[in-house]
DNA sequence: ATCTATTGATAAGG
DNA sequence: TCCTTATCAATAGAT
């Protein structure tokens, strides 16, 4: 890491190791928070010193449900989840606690708001957070449809692959059938197919 | 990192999220095997993709003997140390924000309802139609913004009003008092009065 | 998967 | 434990 790089091995002089131990578990608690926050994954750590005291992390919920939730993975296999959206994990608790509180009055007020259909008692105040709060609501759901559209997109694309593979086989099939003399325009690099593009003796497929 | 820094929320686009998490989950993996063998310590790792998948790594015995191992720890040593004490109150945040965040889903699926769309997993045009409501929503809550501060601005131009008056009023006694010859310049149209503005005989009466 | 310009982590020293 | 600095390691974006 610097001034010189490191063997890895245990490190003899206890001093730098209980340095070392402190500064790579930060390191390490963060990155967890970090991978967690950044690809929506649910993380547990839990790091025992020499002297058998505990650190750990659990970024999603408790690390008893957490463990919970390991243990019925393993006993059951794989299993999935539903797509969830989550909000960032990053505030410090206290703060995350007061600003939790904070929406979920917003939220109130604001199924008040809709149910009385007007803002009778909502202070001008009160409805610049309902708006921001229905900013972010409209941020995620467009997310949302980015990440929908983007697998349709994924899927066209794969299926675009097998009909260019599929039309370079009839096309060298036409060719070898008549002898190699034919005008026929390859199709390469163009989505304008004459749909639907007829496949013989099962060689391509396309699936979803 | 590389090519410029990002942003520590959610990757939004699905591609590189995942590609983020296999290399992060890789690094992380790496630190935690690294800090378990310079320091000498014992730790524990498990990774819960966004689909459920699970990634794990123990780096002493299996993952059950350092669960049992956690277990017993926070069953005996979570009374007398100030650490503990710490990570108790840590623990009490993490349920309360679990249960707010439980609250706020709560509402938020109230929401999602009266918009006539699932809350769960919604179509694109499901999507597109929360959409709108949403951007009608907020356009409902701009314009009662504006109601207010209108009304606001109008009560504010009453006083003006007013006090323009007012203060015609007090000129004309200056101008009578001095026999009609004063060189006081009449504030009209002038809004940097100089309060408190005393009004006499309460002929004028600034209300709210 | 591989490459590389950058950012991030951290060993050593105070 | 915290700060600083020189250096090494991780990785974002592109291929």
């Amino acid at each position: 890491m610097a001034r010189g790089k490191i063997q890895m091995r245990r490190i003899e002089n206890p001093v730098h190791r209980q340095v070392t131990f402190c500064k790579r578990r930060a390191g390490l608690l963060k990155k967890a928070k970090e991978l967690s926050v950044l690809c929506d994954a649910e993380i547990g750590v839990f790091i025992f010193s020499p002297h058998g005291k505990l650190y750990e992390l659990a970024t999603k919920g408790t690390m008893q449900g957490m463990i919970e939730k390991y243990m019925d993975t393993m006993n059951s296999g794989s299993q999935s989840e539903p797509e969830q959206i989550v909000e960032a994990r990053t505030m410090d608790a206290k703060k995350e606690i007061g600003m939790l509180k904070q929406e979920i009055e917003v939220l109130r007020k604001g199924l008040g708001y809709m149910f009385g259909g007007g803002a009778g008692s909502m202070t001008l105040d009160e409805l610049d957070v309902l708006e921001k709060h229905l900013e972010f609501w409209i941020y995620h759901i467009r997310s949302t449809k980015m990440d929908i559209m983007s697998q349709e997109i994924q899927l066209l694309r794969n299926k675009e692959g097998l009909l260019q593979a599929a039309n370079q086989y009839l096309q060298k099939k036409v060719e070898d059938s008549n002898g190699g003399t034919n005008n026929i325009v390859p199709m390469t690099n163009n989505t304008n197919y004459d749909y639907p593009l007829t496949i013989q003796e099962e060689l391509f497929q396309v699936c979803n």
